[in-house]
DNA sequence: GGCCTTGCTCGAAGCGTTTCGAGGCGATAC
DNA sequence: GTATCGCCTCGAAACGCTTCGAGCAAGGCC
């Protein structure tokens, strides 16, 4: 592998002169630069990550926090995870995968005390998120896809969960539907503060009453076998919902399943709105399904580029190390598209097919 | 942040002594051990990564690398990349997430140079996978998830595709299974010579030889809805399968669903086995499937552990940088673990149960 | 013609480690 | 008492890059 001095060495120039070639931070005359870049290509030349990263201070990695749960990641995660490789690649930026409990503070620690990433990006935000709390104590750049509780104070990118659901509430209520079911995720992740969980019953609530639904509420194990007993559930229950806003990707099918299994009819019987994680997904359902499709591109990028923007701003040198003066970015909040597939239709012509 | 000098300095004993307690290359007496601990935990000190991968030619980051396919990365995958990042961990290892097209030699190229990383784990690997060359000809150590062709000449670990069907083969003709059909990946994967359609295959098709069963084969894309309509197709044909072996989870939930659509119940009328990625997935679904559980952890550490192996190993410096001698580490082979659930029963029980 | 800019380029000092050769010192052997 | 040997410890040279101050030529000005 060939270094900086071979490029030297080889177009006859001085090591920091190759340097200012590549940085661009001074400038070179046109002809140098084309003896360098000359020289570069034929020997095929990279810098090397860490050489530049030392003398920097600046190692153009960013690390993905999540926790290692045991409950498992599921396809909108997934579909994080992967944009963000290809973001973070784009902005010129690598990407290493981290997993970290809420609470502890001594792995998250380890990774900002190796000086191995300049930000970190953390997922599945907690309302109440240690881990925010540790970053800030270590003066550590870092956002979040999701939100604290007060997330006023840090920078962070998420669904605006009101808006969507208010798209889908007036979707549905413009369609005639006025008795509609939110099938949220586990009383667990609600109980623990996960954001979306939380924010999915406040938007979806606030919606139904600004539209003047009847609204109703289950929680429901991230399986098919939950989605399952929870369509049993509303049919025990005698639910009289038109409409179901799901948002638990991975109960899903089950609940599908479940809703024929119970003689429900979708959408001739019940209308079905998922929030799910991509157009590729929702379409591949057997009835392919209207949904609340999540901005996950926007969202990735939205945190990157507010994680890139505070590295790149105005940062100052305490006694303590590197301070970072955290810019004033204002959290993100990226509202899903509605698109509108065959899981859904107005009540009107459920009504009209029955009477025939 | 507290570097080397400082626990030096606070500790009264020079920069290499300090080098020394943590690396144990060259012994400390206790005395100046303790010494030297106390000031690292009073300073909360770690070593910087980056100034450590350049003075010891060694990054501890390992690279697992996958290609951006639109086609999407499943619960299999997912999987995969979760049980890494705590494998890797575990090792002492970072992991970087890297996708690199399969015939994009510029990317492998770029990622390798830089010498960020000291190895990569190829994931998703094909027949004829030419990472496998471009990695060979930079002299680059790596391991395969998944075989090419000629899979001998590299390390690699995979799921024991033959062993695995002639578990499954077996166990469902033991329970009077004689007509079985399989439901591959998409025939799109398997034209492109994707290792685990094409071995599924021959694996059942030896398999079912042996027993002395008929084999159906069937394509199905990774959607719920190509699984429903696989399901219909089987019906259409008057198929008399009455066990089906499924290598794709995605398509799964939709088949199922079809299955119940034709009037095909499960386990009674139609056993159903699925290869799978946990526990956790198979026994979420409505009807607990029995499965091939995929090995993962296994997988994964078989392949980060053969990669740590030849990093550890016997290496050389040629004159075009550091040459690494392989050893000849035999492919790993895994078998999936067959376990019985709700989705499958004797052939006989059917027919009990027709006849009262 | 001398002086001051302007525009490029160079040398050298880091960045925070590892690692190698060398040295100090007490104990052992004679 | 001196030579020998081990055990620890130290100093200094890398590792491959960035960056700062300085230098040097060419050009413009009076």
């Amino acid at each position: 592998m060939s270094t900086i001095i071979d490029v030297a060495k080889k177009s006859g120039v001085s090591i920091s002169t190759v340097s200012y070639v590549l940085s661009g931070v001074r400038p070179v005359s046109e002809k140098t630069r084309r003896r360098v870049m000359d020289a570069m290509d034929e020997l095929g030349y990279r810098p090397h990550a860490h050489a530049k990263a030392l003398a920097s201070r600046r190692s153009n990695i960013l690390a993905l926090v999540f926790p290692p749960g045991a409950r498992g990641l599921g396809e909108t995660e997934l579909e994080i995870v992967t944009e963000s490789v290809a973001v973070m690649r784009e902005r010129g930026y690598h990407m290493v995968l981290w997993t970290c409990d809420y609470d502890d503070r001594r792995e998250l620690t380890r990774l900002v005390r190796q000086g191995l990433v300049d930000g970190l990006i953390l997922m599945e935000v907690h309302e109440r998120d240690r881990r925010v709390e540790y970053l800030e104590d270590m003066g550590m750049p870092f956002t979040l896809i999701g939100r604290t509780g007060d997330s006023e104070r840090h920078a962070c990118v998420d669904i605006d969960f009101a808006e969507s659901f208010s798209r889908a509430v007036r979707y549905l209520a413009l369609h005639g539907h006025r008795d509609l079911a939110l099938v949220n995720q586990s009383r667990e992740s609600w109980d623990s503060g996960y954001g979306p969980s939380r924010r999915a019953l406040d938007g979806f609530e606030a919606a139904c009453k600004t539209a003047g639904c009847k609204a109703s509420h289950y929680f429901c194990n991230p399986t098919p076998k939950d989605g399952f007993a929870v369509a049993h559930e509303m049919h025990r229950d005698g639910a009289r919902h038109t409409a179901l806003l799901v948002m638990n990707d991975r109960a899903l099918p089950g609940l599908m399943e479940g809703l024929s299994r119970t003689g429900r009819r979708v959408p001739d019987d019940l209308s079905v709105l998922a929030m799910i994680s991509s157009s590729r997904v929702a379409s591949g359902y057997v009835t392919p399904l209207t949904a609340l499709e999540i901005p996950t591109r926007a969202l990735v990028e939205g945190a990157v580029d507010a994680l890139v923007g505070q590295l790149d701003g105005p940062t100052g040198r305490g006694e303590g190390g590197p301070v970072c003066i955290v810019p004033k970015i204002d959290g993100l909040l990226v509202p899903c598209s509605l698109v509108e597939r065959a899981s859904s239709c107005p009540v009107d012509s459920r009504t009209l097919r029955d009477d025939r």
